[in-house]
DNA sequence: GATGAATGAGTTTTCATTCAT
DNA sequence: TATGAATGAAAACTCATTCAT
């Protein structure tokens, strides 16, 4: 069952590798092609077009990964070790998911704004995770009463300033820095 | 006096704006010149090829930036007030100068590895400037002896998240948004 | 069959032609394009460049050359009656494929110092011919024991002058010029 | 006096290199004046234009050839001596002026037909020394009645071979040499 | 006369996309 | 459905030539 899928599944992985090594407009789709091991035209069985393949790809990578994300902070109760473990997943994740990653990390501006535009909707589902818990965390007065707004702006720019540094480095953050910067920002939020 | 310097100086200026709106790619060469009212040729009279004008004005972006941030911060005294001045001061020049903001805040994987790590490089000495009051604050005995490193990576981070989402939004940060931003962060700080 | 080496043919013949009437700089990848009756993509799918193309092409004329030649030269007995069917074989092949003649024959420093060395190294193997033939004749006693490269330079010179000279005359040597000019040679090559 | 003749003179001279080394095309009218020690608009001052400056440099050339290789001429005396003299002079005069050279001996079809037919009028009139030679002889008696036409076209083909073969093993042909070649012609033209 | 900054026409080359098989 | 040969639009870049100083 899901042939089609299972193809569609086989070009995105090929196409996450071949964009993340020589960005989106020097990746060609030949080469993507090639890798995923079907033919030139395939590629456009599945996919409108090499923008459609791109997009699809990134919107795939966030699925997965606002999948993993959700189900892991479900398992954790009380703001503080939820956004630690924030961290720590999306660390986790990233490092595993590197080349799917610089896409849902870093702008891309140098698409076109409309590519933009959608990059930047496509990261709020992320960000919305983070507002959930800290207006839970408000309401249910684990936390003094906030801007959520800000606090979740200050918390993924945070998490996102260690990831984006961590793809130069290699050394992505581990349980002792995730907690180390929720305690950072822990301390400012307490009732 | 100094006729060279202002027809580079115009050709930035016009590649700001092309490249702000259209991206990298889309953006060419021949728009560029028009706007810059030269010739096509008059641009490669000043610039090796479209990278290098791409290079050369955001470098140029950075420079200004960097030098009327640094004026800025040396007015005022102890980490927090430095701190507030850092967030204003980054959210009021890139309000005025935004088309070459953009290239200053958001990353650019989409020009390929080497762009990237020239922008990241770029971009540090950015960071640096934030690690230094940070590392004057720890010395100072004003805040207790955190990583430097990772405060810095979490107030640019929080301080980037700002200013993107302003970008879209076009609600930059004022004083006071400054000021909740620096206080969430400081009172971790706190000896 | 050989549906492939069907269209670069195709491509080779109209490149002839036009690089012989317009030289090479002149002459467009487009205009050769058409008149091969095929895109200007397709050119390139089947030489690297306009560069690759033309050594192809040059390549293509001087081996079907070389192979006329050589059949031809098998057919006669002696150097004297080598030599003369030398010239004409010479004269009568070039008559009927002069636009890529020229290129066999002629120099073409124009386009640059390695261009030419390559053409020089493949207009070597045109005077291997004739030099075979003489070091045979001197082996057989057929002719007294004259330098062979002498001989050979002075015999390709002169075919070559008569063959340049016919480009703008039109008067291609006949096997009574042939005869003439081998005669005139002959006699101070007799043991 | 004829300051204006020195300055031509200059830039003939730099042409020459620069024309020598890179080819017709990928030589500069910048580069040129630079080695000329000029401005670019100079070169203009003195001639029309690129292919002007090119034809002027040979033109300037083959007429010195020409005017050296008449008055060496004169000196010698019956068409044996006049020959090998002839023979010795290209040999010398080339080798000492090898840039300017390359244009008098070899083609340049890749400038195109019109050039071309220009470049073959132009080495007529050298041949057209040879051609006064042979004239000479038969009508002297010192030459069997041959065609003067075929023997110019075969000792300037064996000459041109000669040098252009030198031109790349630096062997320039001396006295000797310069005797064995025509000693080979020399005894099929004997009465 | 001399200069060199400015120009833009003209070319090669790339690659996403199509479509006949 | 899968393919890949063919296509041509689009863009960077070069350099001969001009002309204001």
């Amino acid at each position: 069952m899901k042939m089609k899928n299972d193809k569609a599944q086989q070009i995105m992985v090929a196409a996450a590798g071949v964009f993340a090594r020589e960005g989106f407009h020097k990746a060609t789709v030949e080469e993507i092609a090639r890798k995923a091991g079907v033919g030139k035209g395939t590629v456009y069985e599945y996919f409108e077009s090499k923008d459609d393949l791109f997009r699809a790809m990134i919107r795939e990578g966030v699925q997965l990964f606002l999948k993993v994300l959700a189900a892991e902070l479900a398992c954790e109760d009380g703001v503080r070790a939820k956004l630690i473990r924030f961290v720590e997943v999306s660390a986790c994740f990233l490092k595993e998911h590197e080349s799917q990653a610089r896409f849902i990390m870093e702008d891309a501006w140098g698409l076109g704004k409309s590519f933009c535009q959608w990059m930047a909707e496509t990261r709020q589902e992320l960000s919305g995770l983070v507002r959930e818990i800290i207006e839970e965390g408000v309401k249910k007065g684990e936390l003094r009463p906030v801007d959520p707004d800000l606090v979740t702006k200050v918390f993924t720019g945070a998490n996102h300033a260690l990831i984006v540094s961590a793809f130069s480095t290699g050394e992505y953050p581990d349980r002792e820095m995730a907690t180390s910067l929720v305690d950072l920002l822990f301390q400012g939020l307490q009732p």
